[in-house]
DNA sequence: ATTTATACTAACCAAAAAGAGAGTGTGGGC
DNA sequence: GCCCACACTCTCTTTTTGGTTAGTATAAAT
């Protein structure tokens, strides 16, 4: 996207996209949906030890938000010990797309970031 | 992204990439991000103006964080009253355009997120 | 002489987020 | 009969975040 190459005529959906955004650029909801992008159908407990420092706390958190978001499915199975399978709605691997160049950016860049904040920091 | 398409060989290299999706995956980075990248060279109050809602201290902080990860340049001109200029740098720019697919995914899905929304909380 | 404008910094306080740890339900294995 | 497994939920405490207000420097305008 170049400069001025995108902007929206209305105030009012610029603020949706706002709050949209807000809500998803959550650190924990995009690692979960690149988990689950990767990986498939998982449950609670691969989830978390795919994602090390998340609190099960977090993690049950961003999966409700996740839910409530549409963007993953919650299968309970009634058996015991409970199982509880997450996956990907079609509307989260949309985002898994879109959020993809975000990844690939981040992994091309970890360098070029670390070296301006030791720039920055040693000033 | 489909299924198992990117996965890194590396976990310490996932981590490194986790947390700087933590540090750039914030509402107002991501808003001054796309402010700049659309209006190109603006001062502080012009941003302020641009992004409602935003108090002078989170723009503060937010620039700041900006100017260290690399991705915005912050230019004091030695006048009276004070002028800054902030505009994006090349990395800020590439960020800009990683980003815009997400962008463009809040707007296509506005409906979508908020129907499930609606759907998940009268039940 | 006083006011104004700009881009901050500092201090204080409230609110929200996050972490830690304990508790829960229950069927199957020992 | 007891413990374990799993996916939570609840409570308590700490940390982080964000808002508000006040203050600063200084030249030009009034």
């Amino acid at each position: 996207m170049g400069n001025g190459e995108w902007h929206n005529a209305d105030p009012r959906v610029d603020a949706l996209v706002y709050d949209l955004i807000g809500a998803i650029a959550d650190k924990w909801s995009m690692i979960v949906l690149e988990t689950l992008d990767e990986q498939g159908e998982l449950r609670f407990t691969q989830i978390s030890k795919a994602i090390p420092g998340i609190s099960q706390k977090m993690l049950t958190q961003t999966m409700r938000r996740m839910e409530r978001d549409g963007l993953v499915t919650r299968t309970v199975h009634a058996v015991v010990p409970p199982r509880v399978d997450y996956r990907l709605t079609p509307l989260g691997e949309s985002l898994g797309e879109a959020f993809c160049g975000v990844w690939l950016w981040a992994e091309a860049n970890l360098d070029a970031v670390s070296k301006a904040r030791a720039g920055f920091d040693g000033r």
